[in-house]
DNA sequence: TCTATAGATTTACACGCGTAAAAAAATTAT
DNA sequence: ATAATTTTTTTACGCGTGTAAATCTATAGA
């Protein structure tokens, strides 16, 4: 083998393909003839050359970069739909970023601007929500095709992608109360995520259409560390006497966790057979709510079906003549996953 | 207002400094004078210029980017590491690249190459271990100054920093056969990760120690879903009325989970009171360690020093003359939290 | 005040590739 | 076979910055 390519117009002259093809064909293999595309895939293999990051991107029109920006990779939760969404970025022939914010405004901040000066084809958000910086992110919007999931910000990016939380909740709801007693709702009382508050909705509506009186139990606490707040105030309520034989529905998995560790300690017995103390349930289907004890009994989002159209909505956006569409929204239903907790 | 400034040209002329200076100042602002640094900086914050990164990069002998590659993100043990790591680069005045090998060596080998083309100045890499093509890996570090840290594989890169699984598993056989039954040590048969098998070895070199005969339950299992493993195993082995009262240590948190889940569907009781049919141990501290039932004692290993040694070395290494300096290895001190499982 | 010197400026070229326009070649349609 | 069309080649310039060398300027120590 000789000594390694540098430049284009150096694999130019040994592929026998002039460079201005070979540029077009790395923006984009297919809008060259096929017997030039296999010439060039086999010179590649042979002289195993990549052109120059830094050089192909500096005057490209939309560059092959997807911004993805999550809440929290801390999470498994959104470690798992990040996966999940950069291998479908791969697939569609881009290239993913993935910045996690660690739970702060400030960071969500800092990573659209480092995205930003990255000049990507766009960026697919989940947002923080309510301590998201709203004008910062409308202002990026307007920048660089953004596609929101899992929590939408009215009027920020071009879509919204998640689930359907009156549907789901609604689900568990007329679980519960066909299957035991009807459910009292764990949920901190100043929710970081929009979802909380829908799901908050959600169980009203579905308690009062079955015509029985809902209940809140709104804890204290502030940050991420959802299973500590869940722990140290379920660990307060499962004291009153007054819970003995409850039901409860927690706004999400990770408040669950908590809630389950607390009744452990406590020496309650969670589930749904006769001599429970305690039926408890979450949302999310977390990776690990099969291993909680007793494994919890959740719901499942339909995450594959939400990186799906989020991405293809987005390719739809980047290589769209992009006429003033409407801003699309699509919610997803929730699956019931039943398991020893209630 | 006016508009957006597009060039270091534009910007030099606007605040009076020179574009080399400029271009000096962007690359290592240390490296100006302080009142012309102030006088920058002052002009950065009034126009809002920040230089094009690709333009930019193109051309720097060194880029300000560091890779930073971990086995599994899904994994939120890893997950927070990479976040520490992350923090630690950003204070350095860097830009992590945050990239996870979902398990898989391919994948490894692919993030390896999409760094390449990025020229990082470094890579931080924990690597998956058995699975690993170490050609490949050698090759890449051979190329591209990098840091091993979590598992270690010979002569690949140019420090490795972990933690002392000898110290950190003596420390628990020493306690747990100190305050109940000897423990018996439970692991997957072939380990993907390096680690395990140091800590097979620990194991039986401190009970040994202590004139006590070693067991191992060698489990079956592939892949990286370890809670599973450990749940389905763990429920065969418990079984087996031979196991009552004995005490289990497991090679890692991940197992224990599982473990304790099994545990408790087959109603046997953890922990370490006298009534109790099993006492469980795990290793690395797992987020969700506090709360399994019962909640898992286990070993802290140290991961704000492995990190801080991690990046300090990586930095030394990059602006270092790097006369032909040994590979450095140090191992960690690991820290027993003692909790309710045993 | 003079001088030594660190630091800034001027000038000039390089980097590797994107892209536009016109010409040539290859392919397809007639 | 000829014309129409698609694709490739040729030529040439631009992008925004890095960097080197020579020159100039400010600062400090004597």
């Amino acid at each position: 083998m000789g000594r390694k390519i540098k430049t284009m117009e150096e694999f130019a002259s040994l592929s026998g393909i002039s460079r201005p093809t070979l540029s077009k064909f790395f923006n984009d293999a297919q809008s060259v003839k096929k017997s030039t595309r296999l010439k060039i895939e086999q010179a590649i293999e042979k002289h195993d050359y990549r052109p120059n990051f830094y050089a192909m991107n500096q005057n490209r029109r939309k560059t092959k970069n997807i911004g993805l920006v999550v809440p929290n990779l801390t999470d498994p939760f959104f470690a798992g739909i990040a996966r999940k969404l950069e291998e479908l970025i791969v697939l569609s022939g881009y290239n993913p970023l993935l910045l996690s914010s660690h739970g702060g405004p400030e960071q969500e901040i800092a990573n659209l601007d480092s995205l930003r000066s990255i000049k990507p084809a766009g960026v697919l958000l989940a947002p923080l929500g309510r301590a998201s910086n709203v004008k910062k992110l409308k202002d990026f919007s307007t920048l660089v095709p953004t596609v929101l999931f899992d929590a939408n910000v009215e009027g920020v990016g071009e879509a919204f992608f998640g689930s359907d939380n009156h549907q789901s909740i609604g689900l568990m709801v007329d679980y519960l109360a066909r299957t035991g007693q009807p459910p009292k709702f764990f949920e901190m009382k100043d929710p970081i995520n929009p979802n909380a508050y829908k799901r908050r909705a959600a169980y009203i509506s579905a308690m009062e259409k079955l015509g029985l009186e809902p209940e809140l139990l709104q804890i204290n606490g502030d940050g991420w560390n959802f299973e500590e707040i869940g722990f140290a105030s379920g660990r307060q309520i499962i004291q009153d006497s007054k819970y003995r034989g409850a039901t409860i529905l927690c706004s999400n998995d990770r408040l669950a966790i908590g809630l389950l560790s607390a009744a452990y300690e406590s020496g309650l017995k969670v589930g749904h057979s006769a001599e429970c103390d305690l039926r408890v349930a979450g949302h999310d289907d977390h990776p690990f709510s099969r291993y909680t004890c007793p494994s919890l009994t959740t719901i499942a989002q339909d995450y594959d079906a939400i990186g799906e159209r989020s991405v293809s909505e987005m390719l739809k956006i980047i290589d769209g003549a992009n006429g003033i569409a409407e801003r699309s929204e699509e919610l997803f239903e929730g699956r019931l996953v039943m398991r020893s907790s209630a």
